[in-house]
RNA sequence: CGGGGUGUAGCGCAGCCUGGUUUAGCGCACCUGCCUUGGGAGCAGGGGGCCGGAGGUUCAAAUCCUCUCACCCCGACCA
């Protein structure tokens, strides 16, 4: 490709409407455009990434045996409410109606309509395993679009769905899914961790994200350097040893006693109003699971995990109790709640296991007590793990200690289960004759969101060095003298060889002077430059320039050509 | 949806508080000509705006008031 014919608009300025660097690089290097909230405009050189890594997917993907197909972005509301979900997926799901006033929806994701196609040609165990999947443009009202393409409303993604007559199959095929998004994402060259997640009410015993790591990520992991144990904040637990012998703050139990606390009722304020630390206070928070309230007990230093209460309780929803709930359930004003004397059901987290002496709330406005303790004052509740994991915990496997990195969520595969298949009624005939549901696995990546990790992942203050894998070219022809016909014919003569060579290549044949130039292939990080200038005049040599970190080798025309192919060969081979 | 902010030329901004010396300005980009070609050159000339929209206050509104729309940032969702 000739830049001068090209449509590759760079700005030199950076755009307002972009904070976060990868959207910044991706507006300034000509690759999107915004047209509404959470919806872009791909250009052509920004549709090129978009290509490379629909490649790449579609590869591992038909490798991993998997099946392309294409199924409609508008469906009808009719499968929806089979299963269940036309009255249960919010306003994110983005409703229409036709001209007969019917209504469909348009598709944010394809259980539905996978399953119907599924259920009209498969009877048999025997045609059994089965995963189709589709490259294609998905939509969610999301709450708030942010950063381009990392979280539009409109976006690509790639999705799959895997049918199998057992456990065992499912199983089996999530770990070759598994292989497979390691491959995909080693060739998008990428810096990235599987990592253990919840797996939600839908059920399913494992998930997994792939995050790719980056320090602006929006999602928090949790990893142990030492073994290779890396979850979500959400489901990351940690050794609880820690907590079970240093929690008690003296051995004798002293008098308990009610304590004046006027307006008080941060953990904070209660604290230092006890001039101690509040790790020796225990915070009851009331919520209501599924319209029953409970009270879960945690230290005060310690924050919960909402999803792991959730579970344990294997409720389908949980949500903070009102205030006329926790008045009913404690008898007391909100933010002075304490385990004494409720009428709902109590669980703890380990954190306050064998802690003496402790602080509560008197479920009593204004009052807290001091000196409680467990068994005199109240009876020892049911402990479990609730709380969110902190920076330095005890990693659960090995006990070294955990860190958070932060990532962006690529993709994810999981263990769907047979709530799609029961609920639509898709049945087959297993070995015994018998109908019986199969049982479903899915597996999506943001293809967009990968192009854009991608870049966030890498660049520098001049702008984007792409992976070789993902890049829209891999080499730059820099002519530095558009004026010279020596330095033309060459320029020309590198340009034809490479495409000949299948080599993706960009031509800057513009008439600009060169430190333009410069700064745009920079910018816009394409990872092999070549400069004809005047070196060429001089001895007949061109620069080849690693984009990555501006390493330059002189060489003859010949040598570049084959240097070129060793490093693109490498490179993708590499990875 | 709550909280915070921004809408003025293609892009980035100033002007607004304190209404009138503004025919609304600056930098970049764009067009013409000259010149220039190794890190976003220079000179000269030029084009481009209902100041997001609607209503109001006023002799007079980009500027003050009300409403509205759009976008961005911070929180709960997700690929």
């Amino acid at each position: 490709m000739k830049f001068s014919q090209y449509y590759l608009p760079t700005l030199k300025e950076e755009p307002k409407e972009a904070e976060n660097i990868s959207h910044k690089l991706m507006i300034r290097a000509g690759m999107i455009r915004k047209v509404a909230a959470g919806i872009y405009d791909l250009l052509p050189y920004g549709l090129r990434v978009i290509r490379k890594v629909e490649a790449i997917v579609r590869e591992e993907m038909n490798r991993s045996g998997a099946h392309e197909v294409l199924l409609p972005a508008i469906q009808p509301a009719e499968l929806w409410e089979e299963s269940g979900r036309w009255k249960f997926y919010g306003k994110e799901l983005l409703r229409i109606k036709d001209r007969s006033n019917r209504d469909f929806c348009f598709g944010p994701t394809h259980e539905e309509v996978i399953v119907d196609l599924v259920r009209k040609d498969i009877r048999s165990y025997k045609e059994l395993p089965l995963n189709l999947y589709q490259i294609q443009t998905k939509f969610r009202d999301e709450i708030r679009p942010r950063f381009g393409l990392m979280r539009g409303r409109e976006f690509i993604m790639k999705d799959a769905y895997s049918f199998h007559a057992d456990e065992s199959s499912l199983h089996e095929h999530y770990e070759i899914m598994h292989a497979t998004y390691t491959r995909i994402f080693t060739r998008c060259g990428l810096n990235f961790r599987p990592v253990e997640a919840d797996s939600g009410a839908i059920g399913g015993d494992v998930t997994h994200e792939f995050h790719v790591l980056a320090d602006t990520g929006e999602d928090t992991i949790v990893t142990c350097p030492t073994c290779n144990y890396t979850a979500n904040l959400e489901k990351a637990t940690s050794s609880q040893e820690k907590f079970v012998q240093k929690n008690s703050t003296g051995t004798e139990e002293k008098q308990r006693e009610e304590v004046l606390t006027t307006n008080l009722h941060a953990v904070e304020d209660v604290a230092r109003f006890f001039h101690v630390t509040p790790n020796e206070l225990i915070k009851t928070l009331i919520y209501v699971a599924d319209n029953e309230p409970v009270a879960a007990l945690i230290r005060g230093d310690q924050n919960l995990n909402e999803v792991k209460l959730k579970n344990y309780l294997c409720a389908n929803e949980i949500t903070m109790a009102s205030e006329e709930v926790i008045k009913k359930v404690t008898g007391g004003q909100v933010g002075f709640s304490g385990p004494i004397g409720l009428t709902c059901k109590v669980i703890a987290d380990y954190s306050i296991s064998g802690m003496k002496n402790f602080i509560i709330g008197a479920n009593k406005a204004d009052y807290h007590f001091k000196n409680t303790n467990f068994t005199r004052d109240f009876q020892e509740p049911t402990y479990t793990d609730l709380r969110i994991v902190t920076e330095g915990d005890k990693c659960p496997k090995c006990s070294a200690l955990l860190m958070f990195k932060r990532g962006i969520e690529v993709g994810q595969i999981f263990k769907l289960g047979t709530k799609y298949s029961k609920n639509m009624n898709l049945t087959i005939l297993d070995k015994q004759g018998k109908p019986t549901h199969p049982i479903m696995g899915c597996y999506g990546i943001g293809i967009g969101r990968t192009a854009q990790a991608a870049i966030e992942q890498n660049h520098d203050n001049d702008g984007i060095i792409f992976p070789m894998g993902v890049t829209p070219f891999e080499v730059i022809i820099l002519n530095l003298g558009t004026q010279e016909e020596k330095i033309n014919r060459a320029a020309e003569e590198l340009y034809h060889k490479l495409l000949q060579a299948k080599c993706d290549v960009l031509y800057d044949d513009r008439e600009l002077r060169p430190g333009f130039k410069f700064k745009d292939a920079d910018l816009i990080g394409i990872p092999i430059h070549i400069r004809i200038g005047k070196k060429y005049i001089e001895n007949n040599t061109v620069e080849l320039v690693i984009r990555k970190d501006k390493h330059i080798s002189e060489l003859s025309l010949s040598e570049a050509i084959e240097k070129i192919h060793s490093i693109i060969a490498k490179e993708l081979s590499h990875a």
